[in-house]
DNA sequence: ATGGTTGAGGTTCAA
């Protein structure tokens, strides 16, 4: 059998429900991972979304900010929800579903994105993302003996210097600063999670996934970052067929500054 | 020199 599972920072799920149908029908990914949801538990679009054979749905929103969801074609189990830091914050949502023999943990992240002053001392919101991130370096993908493990979402660091559209540009801005991308890379040279992205393309091919709306022409300046992500437990890097990045839905009607990341893998 | 845009919700904050 085959597993499509996609992510999207979608920022704002009301306003984006005509791209979401469009990309659903279009890609029909038995789970979708959101960020960005920016509404309660009782403004989410579940209806729609239901009729769109994605009945089994994972919530944790918030009033106005952050929000993430897993819709899903197969059935989710044993939801769960983090709040890092115990903020109050809605960032993570976590499920479990079977693929095949596997048992899967789906963690589906909103990292913050942590200000623009990249110095913990003066900024609060980047200490705040450089706490989220040493707290997720303590989620270990084998955490749950028999289950296997899949991260996605919006971890708002791009890690590689080929996951920026210019390395030393960006070392002093926040998303690629080294206090950032160190505990990224280290959490994956360690191997406890594969970067199924990087599996499938690695360095040094560009890879985006987010282009700033304050581009006059995102696409002709093509200043984009990676700053999504796709991990999984080393047991289900031989699994993964394929990644894609949709870059095209950049280009859609009132579109998100993301665009969706799908992963296929082969069970 | 510290821009530029978007969204939610409420006249500003977060990204």
């Amino acid at each position: 059998m085959q597993l499509t599972l996609a992510t999207w920072n979608i920022n704002s799920v009301r306003l984006r429900m005509p791209i979401v149908e469009k990309f659903l029908l279009a890609h029909q990914p038995d789970v979708l991972c959101l960020q960005e949801t920016k509404c309660t538990n009782d403004q989410f679009p579940a209806e729609p979304l239901n009729a769109l054979g994605y009945v089994h749905q994972a919530i944790n929103g918030q009033k106005g900010y952050h929000g993430v969801a897993i819709v899903s074609k197969v059935p989710l189990e044993s939801i769960d929800r983090r709040d890092h830091g115990n903020v109050g914050h809605a960032r993570h949502v976590s499920a479990t579903f079977v693929a095949g023999a596997k048992t899967i943990r789906l963690h589906n992240f909103y990292v913050p994105a942590g200000g623009d002053e990249p110095n913990r001392e003066i900024n609060p919101k980047f200490a705040h993302k450089l706490d989220y991130v040493e707290e997720m370096k303590s989620l270990h993908s084998g955490a749950e003996p028999g289950i296997s493990s899949i991260l996605v979402g919006d971890l708002n660091i791009a890690p590689l210097e080929h996951d920026v559209w210019s390395h030393k540009q960006l070392l002093k801005i926040v998303s690629h600063t080294p206090v950032e991308t160190d505990g990224l890379k280290e959490v994956i040279a360690r191997g406890d999670w594969l970067d199924l992205m990087r599996q499938h393309a690695p360095e040094p091919e560009k890879l985006y996934t987010w282009w700033s709306y304050r581009a006059a022409d995102w696409a002709a300046a093509d200043k984009g970052r990676r700053l999504d992500h796709v991990w999984s437990s080393p047991d289900l890097g031989p699994h993964l067929s394929s990644i894609e990045i949709l870059k095209d839905a950049r280009g859609w009607e009132k579109p998100s500054d993301h665009v969706p990341v799908i992963a296929r893998l082969q069970f």
